[in-house]
DNA sequence: TCAAGTATGTACCTTTTGGTAAGTACCCTT
DNA sequence: AAGGGTACTTACCAAAAGGTACATACTTGA
């Protein structure tokens, strides 16, 4: 079992091809909120405190580029737009569960590591 | 099933720890090369292919001020010095293995993505 | 008409991150 | 004594990421 991956290939290359697509800032918590549904701009600015709207769009752009995410414009008259996972998004999402739940397992290692790094600086 | 994650609260803090932990353009091949063993500084600098000393130091501490990896000086007459994943630090690497299959399996939809940014900006 | 709300765009600046290049200190081999 | 290897450390600089603030264009309600 721990054999295994003692020499697993499958590591670096498709590591880092989700690494570019989830990271930015907010990109982690903008796909927490999707994952709950479709959610208008508006709302979505107001559920991820603190984005500035340059920062939400410019996500929102990427991830939308990326194939993660899926705007759509209801072409309405007062404006409407709202954000969804794809299919593909959602996948996303859940691949990175083990990595939610490792990081709330641990949290307070975590934590304290980054308490030590503050201080000892 | 799919209804459980749509109130899933195992999500943002447990995800921004992790990140905080992996995220550092060398990082997770450190973490590649030290999945395999122990390893010295001279070799893993070797393994990472472009890494400067400084740039492998840092991240290097950054990963054992987290408690991932752990540094051995064996203080022997010629420097000798490994780094080693820790339990903990394993741990990790275990909750990354979906995120890379994920990548893996969705490799050439996000190089075709990320082809895509390039050109239309 | 004025204020507020919708969803963006853009200019400019600061912070963070990473890169280059050099130095240190100690040892071994030629 | 010169050159190469070990494991770092440091100063300085460039690029990337992020933040602030204001602008746009259109609509609705007071």
């Amino acid at each position: 079992m721990a054999k295994e991956n003692s020499e697993n290939p499958r590591f670096i290359c498709g590591l880092h091809a989700t690494l570019h697509v989830i990271s930015g800032k907010w990109k982690p918590l903008i796909l927490f909120f999707l994952n709950k549904g479709p959610t208008r701009y508006g709302e979505l600015k107001r559920s991820v405190r603190g984005v500035s709207d340059k920062m939400l769009i410019q996500q929102l752009k990427e991830l939308e580029s990326d194939g993660i995410v899926q705007r759509t414009d209801y072409g309405e008259i007062p404006l409407r737009v709202d954000y969804s996972l794809t299919p593909f998004g959602a996948s996303l999402v859940r691949a990175m569960e083990p990595l939610c739940g490792w990081g709330e397992e641990h949290e307070e290692d975590i934590a304290a590591a980054m308490g030590r790094r503050k201080t000892s600086r």
